[in-house]
DNA sequence: CATGAATGAGAATTCATTCAT
DNA sequence: AATGAATGAATTCTCATTCAT
């Protein structure tokens, strides 16, 4: 799995035109060669994708990207500072939604599963890229990640509280257990070629995160 | 995550020499080429990674390293097929000398852990190429991942027979589910910077397999 | 040495206009840009200068240079038909004010060093890019060259007239080597940043030129 | 004028090893490229020159330039740094030859002329880029500047002490006054074609230098 | 077998110039 | 006239791969 946690409180969000130059007519064209960036990214992956491939792809001419974009890494840096935090942004706003914590986890896996289904280059350029800390500043990508595993974490606690989740296990592996599954879900769902439907796999997965594969020695008795 | 599964039966165990001149002594320089070159590839990504990177790291001239190997991508490729074999030709070992399932398991994540803490080299350059499936064949690939899926599957097979395991659950989604636990377990372990003790997780781990972060109902009554 | 001669009679003054489209008010625009771009060429070195500097610095829109100028050649072309034409005119002008061949050098060069302290970025762009023929019809710096040696010229045959100035040498090379150390000594005030007083160079030059550094072996007699 | 002085006391010649890889056969490459792109500047321009215009001209491919210089800038530091530093050590050497003060300056002048004359694009390049502060480090050509003024400060002291040069004047000045003449007599040279014997410039200039071009009004008398 | 200098295709980036508004 | 976004040719530099020694 790439990354783990994705979530941004920042309530600044047209953060975009800090760095494209162009302001008056088309904001759009920063958005068309972001999203022709993605999916070309999807494809060949951020190395092998060239510039050339990305301008084709957003049907500007290749001087065109270093308008909106400082370089090649900043298309990357955008597509995480701009384009996940406001999916992550979406996941707490969902989280909240609920009451108990089995709700909230479950809202949180649904919403996941969601977004990433409706952008399936997102989802395969984030789950690659993402902790390829290289690319990025590595501080940056380690915030999202970790608030995102705080958002789990809040969740955990609060079900302790309320009697429906365990108590005996480490909070950071448990957290680790839960991005991880959920990761590898969407992985494979992307790898065996974006065909089925992700969201339907929320349920059972949470039905697993919360009773696990085993038979309760209980009903042995 | 980025490999799902990675295990071969192939009784051709010296595949090597297929692509490899040279026949006599020093195989050795294969392997000194094959691990220095994984060490790049840890430190710097296969793509930023250079040959002559990995030639000075091998103590080998630059033009050595393609009488061992046919290109760069094929030194990714023999990492796979060679290195990681042998390491998941030990899971299915380690697997068979336990006889219940939830030791099966059990053996399985321990092994899984503790080959990766034993090679960090390997482990990094596993979880962050494998699926960059653009390098090796996918095919292969697929391959591997869907061998040590096959592992997870026996032993539940094998669980619900003996009545440890449940049976109303999707058994794909499952096997993501444990694979992905440890894999985002691994991950972790290596972004953090390779400190703490991996095997240590395994029996947390396996306990959150089987039992699941809820507190049943059941035990209400 | 750079530039040698410089000068020009052409009583056409408003050539400007011959390839300036603008007509109208807005002449100052025209030299708004000149100007600037004198100002950035001798910042950054013509080559090193992009357009958008120099519209920036001469706060027009980029677009807006090509309405005055044919091209970025063509900048540096005005600036030595008109800019320094101008300054050259005065050359002569100020020469004519004397009578005598000595008197004549001697405001020559007081002049010529005090046009290029009153504009530096004038004197940096012309030291520096003046016979980078490359850019501008060789044959336009080559006229102007010629010009300022011809004032030299007429100026050491009145002298020979008036027994002021030995016949007994090249003139071909005295030209040079009074105009080379004129230059030099600009240079230099370029080079150290344009400090010191460099009018009051004039005097002690001209007297270097006049009586050479050596002694002279009569007065052993 | 463009370079001032330039010599230097260093005594490790083969300073060449530093920055070429290469060490076995050929150190020829070195030198191969080294001339072709002081040709190639000299016809081109620094600035306009290519690596490719360089390499055809050097009969290489591109890449094997990067293996014996670091990148364009460095071409032309190697040239200053190896290449002229190899003719101001001459230059002293020369000068230590005489033993009054005016037969220092006159094979001073003599091998300055010489050495330009030997190899023309040497000349144009030296001439044109020296001072171009920006590509090389300013320091490093101050040096250089600040060692030929020096050779001429020495023998202008010398000559004071002899009684043959005159002691009421600014030895700063008098330095460009030298240089700059020596610097203009070779632009003429190279601006006009290379066709003469420049070497033959050295008494007359010499000449000049000493007695300037007045009559002195002693004689008069 | 081993070497490492040479190669040249390919990639990122810059910037003079154009043109629709 | 003025603008400045868009263009794409041109340039520098990298690096996998080859091959003569």
């Amino acid at each position: 799995m790439r990354i783990h946690s994705f979530f941004l409180h920042t309530t600044a969000r047209c953060v975009i035109k800090d760095q494209a130059k162009p302001s008056r007519s088309n904001n759009d064209k920063y958005h068309q060669i972001l999203n022709a960036a993605i999916k070309v990214f999807a494809e060949q992956g951020y190395h092998k994708a060239t510039i050339s491939q990305v301008a084709k792809a957003a049907g500007v001419a290749d001087g065109t990207i270093y308008i909106y974009f400082k370089n090649k890494a900043d298309i990357l840096f955008n597509f995480f500072s701009y384009k996940t935090r406001r999916v992550f942004d979406r996941f707490k706003e969902e989280v909240e939604t609920a009451e108990h914590a089995e709700d909230k986890l479950r809202n949180l896996i649904r919403r996941h599963l969601g977004e990433f289904q409706r952008d399936p280059n997102m989802a395969v350029v984030f789950q690659r890229e993402a902790l390829q800390a290289r690319y990025i500043d590595e501080a940056y990508i380690k915030d999202i990640t970790k608030m995102y595993l705080d958002i789990i974490e809040d969740i955990l606690v609060q079900g302790q509280k309320e009697g429906s989740i365990r108590k005996d296990f480490q909070p950071g592996l448990v957290k680790r257990f839960i991005l991880g599954a959920v990761n590898e879900v969407i992985n494979t769902w992307v790898v065996t070629g974006i065909k089925y439907d992700l969201v339907a796999m929320a349920d059972p997965l949470v039905d697993l995160y919360f009773k696990g594969i085993g038979i309760k020695p209980v009903q042995v008795r």
